[in-house]
DNA sequence: CGGCTGGTTGACGAATCTCAATTTCGGTGG
DNA sequence: CCACCGAAATTGAGATTCGTCAACCAGCCG
């Protein structure tokens, strides 16, 4: 139970519960669609590891439920996560990541693994599915770049601001309400800034009215227009608007 | 000749020259060479811009020389280098990108332009090809990725620490010797740091004879493993080697 | 020569990191 | 049901790094 997980097969569903799950696989009209008679639904615990399935050259997932992290330590021992799984998103695991990890950080967490190569296999003879892919692939390669601009931020404030904006976008239970699926120490390792300054960024935030907090994993935003603008305040006389002379 | 370009045309080569970069074009085995037919030769200036094409849908490319970056204008005037391409790299340049703009930023820079239906028409019969763009998504996503992680980067020497090897990774004229393709200032906006300090970071690791200059545009790495270690020294007292108790 | 862009260095203030202490929360066992 | 434990979350204090402002140097071109 330490940050550093154990490697445990996951389990898969029972019977019962795969057919649970794979009737909840299926939510778009989508040419992937088509993959789903040769899904594994796998259930996962928290801080397991996904790929764990020598047999294949890596894998297509589809997450049900829960969050999933792709993260990559530093020679100095801090981890960085590159990328955040939430629910209806697809991703690839490969098994040649050397330092890379992908592993389950919610407590169930379901997904759908389709083998890549009955994937490519399958891609290579229906048009609209390899279309899909590709699709998928700039889709993956937008997200991966706005995290970019999140890390690229100055400011803690302003770094979680786009956070917050970016999660809602992709996972809103309701407009203006962002359920956070994962602690503050995975954020902290998501904005590369320590936890205190997690901490410290949210109560700044929530002091000046630009969120409210519910419970300490459901905030609300109260001011977009503040967030949107690097927290609203313009640190160290910075001129907005100007970037040549 | 600031630093928000005028849009140009870019000019096209002559036939002539046209004719000389298509030589150049074929460097590498792959199905996309079976696309150099419908290849537009493009030969731009600095600080221009690339995606000037209203009649499709977007179009691929292939850097034949020069260099050019895709970024973009944070709230705060900030400008963030979110990729930064050399020769031989193909990128994907999408015409409905709002605030995306890609630009050479090396005074010959020439590329080869593919327009986007051609190739997903293509890829539609030629099985080849289309796993090759599938390989070639996965590509620019791990490079993306790279880059996180030298976003995510604690100091500013780390940053640039891993800026040159990565550097060095794609485009060494020589084992241990990087010829830097891009001005301090774009150095700078890549690493989201200020100018001042990749300055200060270069003299820094010169200092304690970790790189060494020739000229200001040509870097020799003098230790490789101190790159690699965040620099070589241990900031604020940081434990290496541990991620949890 | 004068202007301009690119590059470098110094000083000061702001923001973050680390260490440390404290509080809250969830679950577990008596 | 309640006490207790550990993990998550929060807050404070001192040290460090980075950003801004400013000055200065080096090529380059007209």
């Amino acid at each position: 139970m330490t940050c550093l997980p154990e490697k445990v097969t996951p389990m898969k569903g029972t019977m019962h519960a795969a057919d649970h799950y794979r009737r909840m696989l299926s939510v778009e009209p989508h040419a992937l669609r088509r993959l789903d008679g040769s899904a594994t639904i796998l259930k996962c615990h928290r801080d397991q590891e996904i790929p764990d399935r020598p047999e294949t050259a890596g894998h297509w997932c589809y997450l049900i439920a829960g969050a999933v992290r792709r993260s990559k330590i530093r020679p100095d021992g801090r981890r960085q996560i590159l990328e955040l799984m939430l629910p209806r998103d697809f991703f690839f695991v490969s098994d040649d990541q050397r330092e890379e990890t992908v592993e389950a950080i919610a407590e169930p967490t379901v997904l759908a693994s389709y083998p890549a190569e009955r994937v490519d296999l399958l891609a290579d003879r229906d048009r609209e599915l390899a279309r899909e892919l590709r699709g998928l692939s700039s889709q993956l390669l937008r997200r991966t770049r706005d995290q970019l601009m999140i890390l690229g931020g100055v400011t803690a404030v302003e770094k979680l601001g786009w956070f917050l904006l970016a999660l809602e976008k992709r996972a809103s239970d309701q407009k203006g309400q962002v359920e956070l699926p994962i602690t503050r120490y995975d954020i902290a390792e998501y904005l590369s800034v320590s936890v205190e300054t997690v901490c410290r960024a949210i109560t700044d935030l929530q002091q000046r009215g630009i969120i409210a907090l519910v419970g300490t994993r459901k905030i609300k935003i109260l001011d977009r227009t503040a967030l949107e603008e690097h927290g609203g305040k313009t640190p160290q006389g910075r001129k907005p608007g100007l970037i040549a002379a």
